[in-house]
RNA sequence: GGCCCGUUCGUCUAGGGGUUAGGACGCAAGGUUUUCAUCCUUGUAACAGGGGUUCGAAUCCCCUACGGGCUACCA
């Protein structure tokens, strides 16, 4: 059996769309799955639409993931160039040869010809207008003009485009790894454009020429290729690379939340999610999106929610390693129908990783992220800190928002929480803890924890008499962790401190 | 309009003739005897509709409805 190779060929005329991501992923899984080369082709043939960076920010994205390809245009590889607009002269033999073969022709009309058409055949059938065999021999093209004018209009700098010959009432099949086989009659499929007239090939021609020239066994991608596969199969006949057509498979979609329809832009705009793995600033535009990056997710939680959504192990489980995705992966599992992407589960994902990360690593983006908000701290207490706190939180920076009283004495004090739990006996009370705390030692929480019980015995007063006090004094609202974890950590002299101004502050 | 693909709790999904239709997110209630979270427990909620096939259909077939994709010298 010969060795799988997948290829992810976005074109770079914009930022990579987490349902890109997606298609890149489950490439990257079956390859290696496989055993097999995931390969990056750039497919560039349309310049018009060429946006700087886009390149760029595909191949940052995809390392972002961890999706990283063995071949492509950085890393080089046995089959390169992996850019089309390099392999541009590659391309229009593949043509001839279809011309010869009398599998293509020319095709000299213009713009406004092929419209003028297209609104005619709309007036006559009602519907569907196609340049087809119906429809073919009106128009002006190397079958319908002789070889002299032809080739007059060839030698004559008139632009043309190069179109398939769509032969009449032939069955195609076309068969899919997820859906089966589908069949679609030629008379069904048009004379699509297979070299455009500014001498590069259109997507259908490249990517075949490409596919088949990288020896690619498999073609994962979106289901809107679908319906133009018939095509690429019958150029595959036409070309002689019929035993060498790859195996399909078309990935369902990645739809909105809410509503219908597949996953854009607008929606991350309109519901408050990035749909990008990455931030990404339009150059023309200047307009800003958001990422995933960014807005604080880990890449493996990235990575592990993409790959949920429209593939299934089977099992119950839901967190997976890129090692486990790979392990479990099969094309098999993949789903038919579309997938809502659901925000609220991306979190949970994130949450799932935030809580499994080492404390070491999770401090240390704490640390980066508290130094940006001005706060430097040692280390230790940030350990501290991140591992008190992390289960609260879904994000790195949430957990930073929620654990700023430990890193600064509170300068308000919720009024709500206050007035609801600070009793007039409460500054009394505080006054004899804080004198209690005083002399403890060592200030860690057990020790505290037994001071405060012990006090709270002797006093008779109870736990909800202290501790709501003792929790506005030391965060300044009525959340947080344990008041005596919050103690150890901010230590004896910060919450003396603290306590003692909060008795003068809050009783005004 | 035409062609193609699809349809199980609100969402992601398991299920491949016989199940109390399972899990997860979300939501709700209760618990962890200070709060807010986390966490745990419980609950909530689905086979689009209609015909077949069959002793028996979520599972197989057909039709309808609905949804989506494609329908460029874009990918």
């Amino acid at each position: 059996m010969s060795h799988t190779r997948v290829r992810f060929a976005p074109s770079p005329t914009g930022p990579l769309h987490m349902g890109g991501v997606r298609t890149a992923l489950y490439n990257y899984l079956f390859a290696k799955k496989t055993g097999g080369k995931f390969l990056l082709r750039i497919e560039d043939t349309d310049q018009k639409r060429y946006v700087d960076g886009a390149e760029e920010y595909i191949m940052e994205a995809l390392k972002w993931c961890g999706i990283l390809w063995d071949e492509g245009p950085d890393t080089g590889g046995g089959y390169g160039p992996y850019r089309q607009s390099e392999r541009k002269d590659l391309y229009h033999q593949y043509a001839l040869q279809l011309i010869k073969s009398g599998h293509a022709y020319y095709a000299f009309d213009t713009p406004e010809e092929l419209d003028a058409m297209r609104k005619q055949l709309e007036a006559e059938k009602g519907s569907n207008p196609q340049y087809d065999s119906s429809s073919r021999m009106q128009m002006r093209n190397s079958l319908t003009l002789s070889d002299d004018e032809g080739n007059h209009l060839l030698g004559s700098q008139e632009h043309y485009v190069i179109r398939i010959r769509m032969p009449e009432d032939e069955e195609v099949l076309v068969n899919d790894l997820i859906r089966g086989e589908v069949r679609v009659n030629s008379n069904l499929l048009d004379d699509k454009v297979l070299f455009k007239s500014d001498g590069m090939p259109t997507y259908h021609l490249a990517n075949v020429v490409d596919d088949y020239l990288m020896k690619i066994t498999h073609v994962i991608r979106g289901e809107e290729w679908l319906p133009s596969a018939p095509l690429h199969v019958m150029l595959y006949r036409f070309l002689g690379w019929e035993t060498a057509t790859p195996r399909f498979a078309h990935l369902p979609l990645l739809l909105k939340p809410d509503g219908n329809g597949k996953l854009s832009k607008r929606d991350g705009d309109r519901l408050g999610f990035p749909v990008f793995p990455l931030q990404w600033k339009d150059p023309n535009t200047a307009e800003i999106s958001s990422g995933y990056r960014e807005a604080g997710y880990f890449p493996e939680a990235f990575v592990n929610m993409l790959a949920l959504l429209g593939w299934n192990p089977g099992t119950d489980q839901e967190v997976f390693s890129m090692e486990e995705l790979i392990h479990e992966f099969s094309l098999e599992r993949v789903g038919k129908s579309g997938s809502k992407f659901d925000p609220e589960k991306a979190k949970w994902f994130n949450h799932q990783y935030l809580q499994s990360k080492s404390i070491g690593e999770i401090s240390q983006q704490v640390a980066a992220q508290l130094e940006k908000n001005g706060i430097q701290a040692d280390s230790t207490k940030i350990e501290s800190v991140a591992a008190l706190m992390r289960q609260r939180a879904n994000f790195i920076d949430e957990l930073c928002e929620q654990s700023m009283f430990f890193f600064k004495a509170p300068e308000t004090y919720d009024p709500t929480f206050a007035k609801k739990r600070w009793k007039e006996e409460t500054p009394g009370i505080l006054n004899e803890v804080s004198g209690l705390l005083k002399e403890l030692n060592p200030f860690d929480a057990q020790t505290i924890d037994a001071a405060l019980h012990h006090y709270m015995e002797e006093s008779g007063h109870g736990a909800g008499k202290i501790m709501p006090g003792l929790r506005l004094a030391l965060v300044g609202s009525g959340t947080g962790p344990d008041v005596k974890d919050i103690m150890a950590i901010i230590g004896k002299e910060e919450t003396i401190s603290r306590i003692e101004k909060a008795v003068l502050i809050v009783s005004h």
